[in-house]
DNA sequence: AAGCTTCCTTACCATGCGGTCAGAATACTG
DNA sequence: CAGTATTCTGACCGCATGGTAAGGAAGCTT
């Protein structure tokens, strides 16, 4: 029986090398598509790229597509992880500034990864009902949630929509900082978290309530 | 003198079908590209939608590129166009709200184009100096240092940065609607405002107004 | 050293791509 | 109706793509 993907019932029987290759791979794979978007990065320049033939990638992954999703998997838990991390144990409206600021930082400090994630809007595949981060905008709204409900923001506030709101101007800082690497990422955070607090905070009393026209 | 592109020396020598079958390609462009995204747009398929060659296409664009090139240029030109009627002599912060509704209301209401947009990040072209459009951030920008000089909006507030943030919001509101066609945008761009005008409104008398952290 | 598994290469294939070319329709104009 | 400019077709070209087949080299285990 020889063996096609390496995987006898459990998932620890990876080879070092197989390891080693597999890491390879997604990093240059990353490189690649940061540089040359999703379309431009062919089987081959990965082969290339890596140092090996066409082949022996398609011996370590079934197809081209496994190796990017791979590599787009790699970015999504580096950067889940990190966000995570930042929150730690946090809660209401310091979980949310917890949120943004390590999510600018960490896509400042991995600009190939950003790039990826901004052009992962289609991918090639048809077939592909999770175009972004599936709950991105569930647990955001969850954050506000919980701070509205811990007595930081008002209540009035829609969740849904204000993590739609949130995670779009988020979106906008780090677009902008690739067109414009001058862009400063950090206070463009400060200011999105200020300009938070003082919409969002319960109103003083004695001034108007109606949040929408 | 075989006419290669029909062009004497104004922009006038335009057959009547040449105009036709100009428009046609590039509404059978935009749906297209709104469909099988940029990648999965090829030659052959603009031309079997419009039911006639590929060579037929060729004779009437210069390149593929061209014709994607001025589809992506009709939508943008009908996108500003709306946006110029409806901000019209508005001014201050009542032209920011106008520029927000109107963005909103016609990528609604044009969900072709809105895809279109959305994915026109990278297109395939590697030397693309224009990833965007060109002068929006400054546009908004200009349009909320206005609103700043006028009363409207605090004296601190910087129309860079809030411009980032205010295009980053709209465009999540509209993709949020490409995921969820049950999003409801309008209400979305009426939270945002609503946000704007809390957050961006001269501070009253007795409060803080430290912005950045 | 034999033998098996792992790892990789060269050569190849079918397909789809953008684009060209010669010439046939089609339409406009005298 | 003749002649010319416009519009279009079908066949073709060179190239890049993702993927496969067959076999060779490297290393581990006995």
């Amino acid at each position: 029986m020889p063996a096609k993907t390496p995987a006898k019932t459990p998932a620890k029987a990876l080879t070092l090398t197989e390891q080693a290759r597999r890491a390879q791979l997604i990093g240059v794979t990353v490189d690649l598509i940061a540089r040359h978007h999703y379309s431009g990065t062919s089987l081959a320049r990965i082969a290339e790229a890596a140092g090996i033939s066409k082949a022996a990638v398609l011996y370590h992954f079934p197809s081209k597509d496994a190796v990017v999703r791979a590599a787009y998997d790699s970015v999504i838990e580096a950067l889940t992880g990190h966000i995570g991390a930042a929150i730690g144990t946090r809660t209401g409206a310091a979980a949310l500034e917890a949120y943004i600021r390590s999510l600018v930082g960490h896509l400042r400090d991995h600009p190939a990864h950003t790039r990826m994630i901004v052009e992962a809007i289609s991918e090639d595949a048809e077939v592909e009902d999770t175009p972004h981060a599936p709950g991105r905008q569930a647990s955001v709204a969850a954050l506000i949630a919980a701070g509205r409900d811990a007595g930081d923001y008002r209540r009035d506030v829609d969740p849904a929509v204000t993590a739609v709101i949130v995670n779009g101007a988020l979106d906008g800082i780090v677009s902008e900082n690739l067109a414009d690497p001058a862009f400063d990422t950090a206070a463009a955070a400060e200011n999105l978290i200020d300009l938070l607090r003082r919409s969002l905070r319960p109103s003083p009393p004695g001034e108007d309530t109606s949040p929408v026209a």
